[in-house]
RNA sequence: GGCGGGGUAGCUCAGUUGGUGAGAGCGCAGGAUUCAUAACCCUGAGGUCGGCGGUUCAAAUCCGCCCCCCGCUACCA
C-alpha cells in the first residue's frame, strides 16, 4: 500500500471560485486522490484557502467588513462549494490558522540562522489617503519610457517595459485613484535565494518524473538566476514578523509576505488535520520521522509553478531541515471563456456556486476532467458543455443504464437474471474491456486526464456495443437463457463502470451501486480484471429501478444560461 | 522585448527516437435496430497537418525564416 499525499494550489480567499480555478487545481488533484483511495492506497489530499494579501485587505474593506470578518465568511463559503462540488479533501485549512503562524515563524527562523536572511532598506510608494504601501500592480503613472499615461507599476501595457514603480511620472494609486502619495523608505526581510542557486537546481535536476512544462519553467527561472526576494510586507492582515518569540524590532506594522506563508501552509493545513483527528502531521512531511515513503503530489495552474519549483523548495531546503519535497507536479493550463478570460467584474464566466444552482456537480465535473486544459488553454463554451454532457453522460453511460435495467424489469423483474451462461460474445467483451481498463488506470496513474476520461468513454460505448450484439430481446423470442445472461453480464456492468467512473463522477457512481444495495467503499474498490467483475451477480440479487441518471441539456436552457452568464 | 506553450478534418483534440494508405469524439450523410432519455449500433464523406524554403530515398514529425493565438516575466495571488 503506498502513501501518497496531494495538495492542490491553494484557492484564494478574495471570493468563491469559477471553473477555470476548479479544473486548474482542485478537481484533477480529487480525481487523483479518489482513483489512488479505491486502488487501496493511504491518501492524504490536503488544501485549504490562502487568505492573506492585499487583495485580501481590499475585498474586506469593499465589503465593508473586518478582514478578519470576511475571510472566515468567505472560508465558509469555499469550502461549502468544494464539498458541494465532492472535493474529496482529507482536510481544508486556512493559512490564517496557528499552525500557519507556527511554521512560518519557525521557517523564518531556521533560514535566518542559516544565513539566509537578511534585512534591507527599499524605497516604496506610499499612498497617504489610502494609508498604506501600494503594491507595484497598484501603482499607475506616466511611463518614464514612453509616455502612456495608464502604465502599471511593474509593467507599461504600451511599450512592454519593465518599470520601478518610483520610476513613474505622476504616481497615483490604483485604490482609491488618490495622487496623494510619496516615496517612503521600508525595512524588509529578503530571502536570500542567489545563494542557493547551485542547491535548487541540482535539485530540480533530480526531478527526473517532472513534465516538461514543469521542468522548463523551472529551468528558465534558474537560468536567468535567482534573485533575492523580500518576504515581509507592510501590511496588518498576515503573519506578524517575530524575533526570539516577540515583535521583530522595526518590523511592528509588518507581516510575512503572502507568497512565503501560503506554501508552508501545505504543511500547516495537515497539522489542522492531525489535530481535528488525533493524528501525526509529521509522518506525512519529515522524512526522518516517516514520511520518506510518502509520494508527493502537486497539482497547480501554470502560474504556479515557479513558485512550487523554486521559490517553494528554497524556503525547504534552505531550511537544511527533512521535510518531504515534491516528487511529482502536474501543472495545468487555463480555461477560457469563449477564448477570454473568466471576469467576476465584468460577469462574464461561472463561478462554483452558479454551476451548481444550474446542474448537478457530475455534469460538470465530467466536462471540465475529460476536456481539461493539459496541453494548451481550453475553451469552454455552454454548448460544448452542453453537447458533451448529453452525448457522454445521457446517451452513452444514462442510456445504457436506462435500456438495460428497464429491459430487465419488463422481462425478468426486480432481481438478476440467474438462467444461462457467458459465451462468446461476454469472452469478447472481457478481452476488450482488460485492455482498455490497465490503458485508463495507467493514465489516471499518469494524471493524463484527457486520455484518461476518452478511455472511459470508450468503455461505456463497448457495454452498448456489447448489448448490440448480445441483443437480449431478439434472443429471448427463442432462447430465454441466453438473454438472461446477456441481461446478467449487463447488469454487472453497470457496477464495473459505476466503479471505473467513480473517481470523476462519484454521486453518480453512487447512484449506481445504490440500484444494487450496494455499499459504496466495498463495491468501489478499484476493479483490475474484467472477469471477476462481470461474475459479481451470479443471479437473483435484487435491483431497484432507477430513476434517468443524467436528463439532457436542452437548447433553450443553453440560450438561456449564454445570457446569464455573459458568453459572447 | 525575453522565455515557454500552441497553430492537424466544420468544432474540440490525439499523433514528433522521420517511413506501414494521417486518427478519435462531436457535428453531418446513409444504413440497421426497437430494450432505451428520437437514445444505442454499423458505414461513409470531410484535412495541400499555419506559410515559405531546406535536409532526406522518405517530413505533421528534423533545420532555417516568417505569420497568428495564449501564458509567464519574480511586489496580484
Amino acid at each position: 500500500m503506498a502513501r501518497i499525499l496531494i495538495t492542490s494550489a491553494l484557492p484564494y480567499i478574495n471570493g468563491i471560485k469559477h471553473l477555470g480555478n476548479l479544473v486548474g487545481s482542485m478537481l484533477p488533484a480529487d480525481v487523483y486522490a479518489r482513483f489512488q483511495r479505491q486502488r487501496g492506497n493511504d491518501v492524504l489530499y490536503i488544501c485549504a484557502t490562502d487568505e492573506h494579501g492585499t487583495p485580501a485587505e481590499l475585498a474586506a474593506r469593499d465589503a465593508r467588513q473586518t478582514v478578519q470578518q470576511y475571510c472566515a465568511e468567505q472560508y465558509e463559503i469555499q469550502a461549502g462549494a468544494g464539498e458541494a462540488f465532492g472535493l474529496s479533501f482529507d482536510h481544508f485549512g486556512r493559512s490564517s490558522n496557528p499552525p500557519n503562524h507556527r511554521l512560518t515563524q519557525h521557517f523564518a527562523a531556521v533560514l535566518e540562522d542559516r544565513g539566509l536572511i537578511e534585512e534591507r532598506v527599499d524605497k516604496q510608494i506610499y499612498s497617504i489617503d489610502d494609508q498604506r504601501f501600494l503594491p507595484d500592480r497598484y501603482v499607475e503613472g506616466i511611463c518614464p519610457h514612453c509616455e502612456y499615461e495608464k502604465a502599471r507599476g511593474d509593467q507599461c501595457d504600451n511599450c512592454g517595459r519593465l518599470i520601478d514603480p518610483i520610476e513613474l511620472k505622476e504616481p497615483y494609486s490604483k485604490i482609491s485613484g488618490s495622487r496623494n502619495v510619496e516615496v517612503r523608505e521600508t525595512r524588509h526581510l529578503y530571502l536570500l535565494q542567489a545563494q542557493m542557486q547551485d542547491r535548487i537546481a541540482r535539485w530540480v535536476e533530480s526531478k527526473t518524473e517532472w513534465p516538461q512544462l514543469t521542468k522548463s519553467i523551472a529551468k528558465k527561472w534558474l537560468k536567468e538566476g535567482l534573485r533575492d526576494r523580500s518576504i515581509t510586507r507592510d501590511l496588518v492582515w498576515g503573519i506578524p514578523v517575530a524575533k526570539d518569540g516577540a515583535k521583530r524590532p522595526g518590523f511592528e506594522n509588518k507581516v510575512f509576505y503572502v507568497w512565503f506563508d501560503a506554501p508552508i501552509e501545505y504543511i500547516g493545513a495537515t497539522e489542522e488535520w492531525a489535530l481535528a483527528n488525533n493524528e501525526n502531521w509529521e509522518r506525512w512531511w519529515r522524512t526522518d520521522k516517516g514520511a520518506a515513503d510518502v509520494k508527493y503530489v502537486q497539482v497547480m495552474g501554470k502560474d504556479n509553478v515557479a513558485f512550487h519549483t523554486v521559490s517553494f523548495p528554497a524556503t525547504i531546503l534552505g531550511s537544511e531541515e527533512p521535510w518531504k519535497t515534491v516528487d511529482a507536479l502536474k501543472s495545468l493550463n487555463w480555461l477560457t471563456w469563449y477564448g477570454g478570460k473568466f471576469s467576476t467584474s465584468e460577469n462574464r464566466g461561472i463561478f462554483m456556486d452558479q454551476a451548481l444552482e444550474i446542474l448537478p456537480p457530475d455534469y460538470w465535473r465530467w466536462h471540465l476532467m475529460a476536456n481539461a486544459p493539459e496541453s494548451d488553454d481550453a475553451s469552454f463554451t455552454l454548448e460544448h458543455f452542453a453537447s458533451v454532457v448529453n452525448k457522454d453522460l445521457a446517451d452513452v453511460l444514462g442510456n445504457f443504464v436506462n435500456r438495460i435495467t428497464r429491459f430487465c424489469n419488463a422481462r425478468f423483474g426486480d432481481a438478476v437474471p440467474e438462467a444461462g451462461d457467458y459465451g462468446e460474445a461476454e469472452q469478447n467483451l472481457i478481452t476488450e474491456l482488460d485492455k482498455r481498463m490497465a490503458d485508463y488506470a495507467g493514465y489516471l496513474e499518469e494524471m493524463e486526464f484527457r486520455k484518461a476520461f476518452a478511455e472511459l468513454r470508450a468503455i461505456w460505448v463497448a457495454g452498448n456495443e456489447y448489448l448490440q450484439i448480445a441483443a437480449p430481446w431478439t434472443s429471448i423470442k427463442t432462447d430465454e437463457a441466453r438473454a438472461a445472461a446477456s441481461v446478467r453480464c449487463a447488469l454487472n456492468l453497470i457496477v464495473l463502470f459505476a466503479a471505473l467512473s467513480r473517481p470523476v463522477i462519484p454521486f453518480t457512481a453512487d447512484k449506481m451501486f445504490a440500484i444494487f444495495g450496494l455499499d459504496p467503499v466495498e463495491a468501489s474498490r478499484w476493479p483490475t480484471r474484467a472477469a471477476s467483475a462481470l461474475s459479481r451477480f451470479k443471479g437473483g440479487e435484487a435491483f431497484t429501478l432507477p430513476k434517468v441518471l443524467f436528463a439532457k441539456i436542452e437548447d433553450e436552457q443553453v440560450d438561456e444560461w449564454r445570457k446569464r452568464f455573459g458568453a459572447e
